[in-house]
DNA sequence: TTAATTTCTAAACCTAACTTTAGGTCAAGG
DNA sequence: CCTTGACCTAAAGTTAGGTTTAGAAATTAA
């Protein structure tokens, strides 16, 4: 309640360690929602350090900014992440890191198989399955990745 | 040595699975060096269908295409890997790829060490440490990863 | 021989997650 | 009061890995 509960954006991104312009696009993307002071400045609540904390962190897990809109949209109120709502998305994040761990395991076991092999036959190599590549936009050829080009 | 070893563009797509225009940005990049014919077309040979084969196997690695270039580029005469070659190279992607599992079972450890903790203070919680944080361009806070904004 | 495919180049566009720039306003210290 | 330094917005730029477009030339099929 103090005056200092209230933060400058320079002050959270001083907390945070994240740049000032890193979190103007977090309010463009609907990850945090300031208030403005008379003069249309922004002011942050110390709440605002663990919500941007929590998006550092869910991003490692390899959340895409919109996934982690949804995880914080979908607490009551919208809040920043309690110790007891930390406990449910943290076990949901397991499970997306899981996968991707899962995914990676899977690749080595077929290279370990696929060494001194070489035949780099598409059809046949264990090594080349489309469906094991990770979806992501921007990276990787996307015919392969289910999303064939016009010609 | 007979005619049909040398591919058009289109066939070398199909073949491979990749997109034409996918083929003409990795000879940009340096990947793969056809030849013309009279008519400035371009015509591929057929080990060239394994030289794309390796470089779509090496993306799965997490390889960046100027680092797939370069593993290209240090077999002699800048050939397509052969069976021999693919043995040399395959136990340095496994090590790539370790890592790369390496860090995401840390970060598990960590998370599950923090189910139920909440705290979500940088300075403190295992799960912030930038050091394991994948490095690419284009995604992430670049600042906390070592790349300094200007402000 | 003509029509239909392919292929050619160069440049613009795409995504995600930001940063940089330009031109102006606000706030705090001396 | 005045000068910094922090902040504001909107738009454009950046990166990787491609795709799309436009307009022209080569090739193939009928």
């Amino acid at each position: 309640m103090a005056v200092r509960e209230r933060l400058s954006i320079g002050a959270l991104s001083k907390r945070t360690g994240l740049a000032v312009s890193a979190i103007r696009y977090y309010e463009a993307q609907g990850l945090i929602s300031p208030w403005r002071n008379p003069g249309g400045q922004r002011r942050y609540q110390r709440a605002d350090i663990r919500r941007l904390s929590f998006v550092m962190i869910a991003q490692q897990f390899g959340l895409t900014l919109p996934e982690i809109r949804e995880v914080l949209a979908d607490l009551p109120g919208n809040r920043t992440p309690t110790p007891q709502d930390w406990k449910k998305i943290s076990i949901n994040l397991r499970a997306h890191l899981d996968q991707r761990i899962d995914t990676l395991m899977r690749l080595r076991d077929n290279l370990d198989g696929c060494i001194g092999c070489g035949c780099l036959s598409l059809p046949k190599c264990a090594l080349y399955n489309p469906d094991d590549r990770a979806k992501s936009y921007g990276s990787g050829p996307r015919y392969l990745m289910g999303d064939a080009p016009k010609t």
